[in-house]
DNA sequence: CGCATTTTTGCAGTCAGTGCAAATATAGAA
DNA sequence: TTCTATATTTGCACTGACTGCAAAAATGCG
């Protein structure tokens, strides 16, 4: 999937910093509890300074969750619909963007459990996810406008915001059994799995 | 819809304080920014403590966007399910708990605007919006138990969650055209609006 | 090695949010 | 009205997230 593209000894260690954090930052709320999960000790546990812990997150939640700031771009949308159609387009690029924190199972493991037991943590997560279906659903928009199934222009803006969140949801239930099965499969049954949940909702609800 | 119970001196007093405190904060939002929003500078214009602010709101952002904690409960679905199918009973339920939120249509309007201007806002709402959805989902679960159609158990759960999203989205675009529409029209024609909407998807995608 | 650029760090400061106990206000009974 | 139980407000002290700034250290490169 992702390239290594060469990094020098300045972007290895940079990298290296990050994961040290994540890291420290999801172990300390393992082991001792949210409210023991400081900046002080996240940055002590990975050998910072606390400072320096804001020159990668902005916030503790996002060192805990592993919250990354991604944009959906159009062309990411029109690369995926040059092979199947919206429903799988759509499914694909989600995964796309989620790679970087599937990539590493275990931690996301780390962080589901870690998830279920602080839901407060859940804000940040939501809004970032609502954000990426924003940008989806704007690209989603002007895919539809080379459609003629939805020639009405009207009615394409909220079309491609439900279309956005049936398979957002069925993504999400997707990666849900995937954690609950031990993250053993690969990516590309994911997305089968979510194309196949979206299309039984359609099937279903007619 | 809501019947005025009555309320005491005392009841009425904290309703009271609680609007004056969302007044004051969504006010000084707008007129001042964000920045200078601070409790001290909200609990003064709505005159009382900056310690009794936190007797009211959890956080700044819930006074500012106005978020509830609300329970969605199975009756409150079996209730909406008497009158009609599973895809209007969801928009109902939906619209009954942003009601009191929706209540005041020109405070609704400023946190609109509010929202658009600050999205890092959004995090609580979103979330507030998720923990709604997923109540939900769990409540229309056991309604598709009821249901032949549904008969298949271990797809329930995902369908249940899927179609909880669509009509979440078609919710928010209804709200959305209602108040670009000059906040007008009853909740009764936001709810056949959404109905509509979430149906369209549904003959768009087969 | 020496210079330009990036990254780290310390420091001082603002503000959100909490626990606690004292002061104040209200409801309801006597 | 007065007295009492209970709910609410408030002040105070405290922890901890997060920021701006400028000095110090590390890195890239000629």
């Amino acid at each position: 999937m992702g390239s290594p593209p060469a990094l020098g000894l300045r972007d290895r260690k940079r990298a290296e910093t990050r994961a040290n954090l994540e890291r420290a930052a999801t172990g300390i709320v393992l082991r001792h509890g949210l409210d023991h999960a400081t900046i002080d000790a996240i940055s002590e546990s990975a050998d910072v300074s606390p400072r320096t812990f804001f020159n990668y997150f902005d916030c503790k939640e996002d060192a805990i969750l592993g919250t990354q700031n991604v944009e959906v771009t159009e062309e990411m949308v029109r690369a995926h619909h040059r092979e199947g159609d919206l429903i799988s387009s759509i499914v694909g690029v989600l995964l796309d963007v989620m790679a970087p924190t599937l990539g590493s199972a275990a931690l996301h493991a780390v962080r589901v459990q870690i998830a279920r037991e602080y839901p407060e943590l859940f804000s940040r997560k939501m809004a970032q996810m609502t954000r990426i279906m924003d940008g989806l659903a704007v690209a989603v928009r002007s895919l539809m406008a080379d459609d003629p199934r939805f020639s009405d222009e009207e009615s394409r803006a909220p079309l491609a915001d439900s279309i956005v969140a049936l398979c957002g949801s069925a993504v999400r239930t997707a990666i849900r059994e995937w954690v609950a099965a031990g993250s053993t499969t690969t990516v590309l049954e994911i997305h089968e799995r979510a194309v196949g949940l979206a299309r039984d909702v359609v099937a279903l609800l007619r």
